[in-house]
DNA sequence: TGTACATCAGTGAACGCGCGTTCACTGATGTAC
DNA sequence: TGTACATCAGTGAACGCGCGTTCACTGATGTAC
């Protein structure tokens, strides 16, 4: 159902579409511009209607994901308000379940090896996702007594190695073959016990 | 400085070299087997003598990376002992130490897609080194009270991811592009927090 | 409403390239006598 | 020590392939009058 007129209707939309589904199959390696053409029934040349060149399109996939990530991430944000410490936990399971549900977009940008610095619009997007983990930290860690408070940047990024640690390591492949556990189970026991040992979760329960 | 006769000497481990050396550069998407060939001043053909293909060359790599890997974290482990909290945080620091030192092997092992268990062998000395890990995780957890002690294997695991994770974000680039902190104090910090949750550190000190 | 024209998304052929892999070969090295 | 032979690591030419990219083009769509 093209939205509109001219020959194709949507091809820009759908070779970054194509794009997802190639990287999710095959890994950034495995992506080809004339493949995603050839997916979207188009041919290859078509392609630099709407792109420079394929590095471009991964571009543009990646920015796309980081702006849905954000989206996601905000979301899931508020939904933990106004409790900062239920706020900080939802975004940590937001980042897996948006890994789970966009492998496409979470290769495209994390692991297709385009820099996040290659375009100011991709810099920001990419900057407002990670700004709504280090805004959960920040108000999480008013909790702590300010002598003792480490800088919120720093167990942002603490959460955010694990969580994508757990990603590349126990997310991918059959369940169960790298770790008798779930990504999901992982992630949030780890969590779980960082956050205590921050002092924002009580020792015992 | 061939060591033995016939034509190269060494080529074998040759290649190998040369493909550590363009997977670090390039990255896995990066190397090919002529690119090798070339750097060990060799004609394409001449690697088929020593291995079935350009897969079977990145498998060659990533077992010797896993060796070093499984000598490293085994050798941090000793250098702790007999305090397990001391063989444990070692066997952290050896990690992303390792990460350092042998980019090349690092992203061989771990981001070129090859199967850890494409051979008997190769996941015999992945799960060589995964072992170090979960052995030292195990002696650490013999230090909480056997009612509410977590399964060492998950604590291993969350270690793992957290330490990949920061390599994986923080340990690459130019220093200080993502994180005002150096991915070492990033992952001591990290790991100091996560233990006292364990209740493996004292809450102060 | 109908016609003439402008726009421009997508075509199709072609390019040069480096890839992984194969094959019959060659010639240096090691070995038997 | 010298000669004949076997071994086999590396050669060089060739292959078919799909890649990203370019270019002049075409023809459907939108627009002006």
């Amino acid at each position: 159902m093209p939205k509109r007129g001219y020959h194709h209707g949507n091809l820009r939309q759908a070779l970054v579409d194509a794009a997802f589904k190639l990287i999710e199959q095959k890994g950034p390696t495995g992506f080809t511009l004339s493949e995603a053409a050839k997916q979207a029934g188009v041919t290859p040349a078509a392609v630099y209607r709407h792109f420079e060149g394929r590095e471009d399109l991964i571009a543009e996939a990646a920015r796309q994901g980081y702006e849905i990530f954000a989206d996601l991430m905000e979301h899931a944000y508020q939904s933990g308000q106004p409790s900062a410490l239920a706020s900080f936990e939802a975004t940590g399971r937001a980042y897996l379940a948006f890994a789970r549900k966009y492998p496409g977009h979470y290769v495209a940008m994390f692991e297709s090896g385009i820099s996040i610095n290659r375009t100011a619009e991709l810099a920001r997007v990419a900057g407002r996702a990670s700004g709504v983990l280090e805004k959960a930290a920040l108000a999480l860690s008013e909790h702590i007594p300010p002598a003792k408070r480490p800088p919120a940047v720093m167990f942002s990024a603490h959460i955010w190695a694990m969580s994508h640690g757990v990603v590349e390591l126990f997310a991918r492949g059959p369940a169960g073959s790298r770790s008798p556990f779930t990504a999901e189970d992982l992630l949030e026991s780890g969590i779980g016990i960082y956050l205590r040992g921050l002092g924002l979760v009580p020792p015992d329960e």
